[in-house]
DNA sequence: CTAACTGCAAATTCTTTGCATTAGT
DNA sequence: ACTAATGCAAAGAATTTGCAGTTAG
């Protein structure tokens, strides 16, 4: 994924972040992984190959890397935040999230995505309208039980 | 309000919970509360009342309400959760949110809340199906920066 | 060279828990 | 009476911060 290089180099110049081994396995790990990560996830992901980053830098860039607008902050209601790479930088595209609060198991789903954008991108220009608020990011997703905790309980 | 306190009284002994007057007081701050307010301000609330409940029984007491399916717990990213009456509880009527990321200001809107309800429902029953997912709560939310917030910055 | 970046340990903040006491039913 | 509920202080857990040493450009 060159492309995706080029994106994120770009960025960094534009905002006048250095480049760093801590911050390319980062991203590395970010954009070949299946999204919703923990801070913690990330840091061990990142430890298999580069022993000498630290959480704190795993904190730090998530929130440079959020700044900059090429990662999504997630509350999944799990006392810990999750990060996804946003759309384009992935191959994954756009999707939502179906949460399981039992497991804490996550489910991306794609269906009646198109649907779902398009209300809510009408309810965005209303919004925006109305209330004179620039909207960053929206959020929908479902909570419930996954097929096994309903088993299982 | 008697019918929402003859409501939770019949939750109560359903559970087997006690009716004591630290949940009662606690019950009333959340009626008659603009919704999405935090346990630290809950406990505030109360203690002005009843200076004797502690901030303890505030989050056991909130634990118990979503348990038995009275409060809505939300996470709007500031660190916090929020809690909110359902629905039929009190007047309000179902509503979704558009959230200041700076300030953290929270405006409740009902625009397009049918349209939004029936899109959500439709997904629902579909995702519910495809994934044989029970679907307890859905959230829909936007953030951004609020009028003040954008000319401020 | 110099300002940004880093790791480490300590500090913060929200929430939970253990335990002895109090109070619904 | 019996057991749930409570307050308090201590514990937990995720994230942030201060600081001195390191490194990218």
């Amino acid at each position: 994924m060159p492309c995706n290089k080029r994106r994120w180099h770009g960025k960094f110049r534009e905002y006048g972040y250095r480049i760093t081994v801590g911050r390319k396995e980062i991203l590395d790990v970010l954009t070949n992984s299946k999204g919703h990560l923990s801070a913690e996830e990330i840091y061990l992901k990142v430890h298999e190959k580069h022993p000498s980053v630290g959480l704190t830098t795993i904190y730090r860039t998530l929130d440079v890397l959020v700044g900059i607008g090429l990662l999504q902050k997630f509350d999944f209601g799990d006392d810990r935040a999750r990060y996804e790479i946003i759309d384009s930088v992935n191959e994954k595209g756009h999707h939502h999230h179906l949460i399981c609060t039992e497991c804490k198991k996550i489910i991306d789903y794609k269906d009646f995505i198109d649907e779902e954008s398009e209300m809510l991108k009408k309810t965005e220009k209303f919004l925006s309208e109305k209330y004179k608020f620039e909207i960053k990011k929206h959020v929908m997703e479902f909570y419930g039980l996954c097929s096994d905790c309903k088993k299982r309980l």
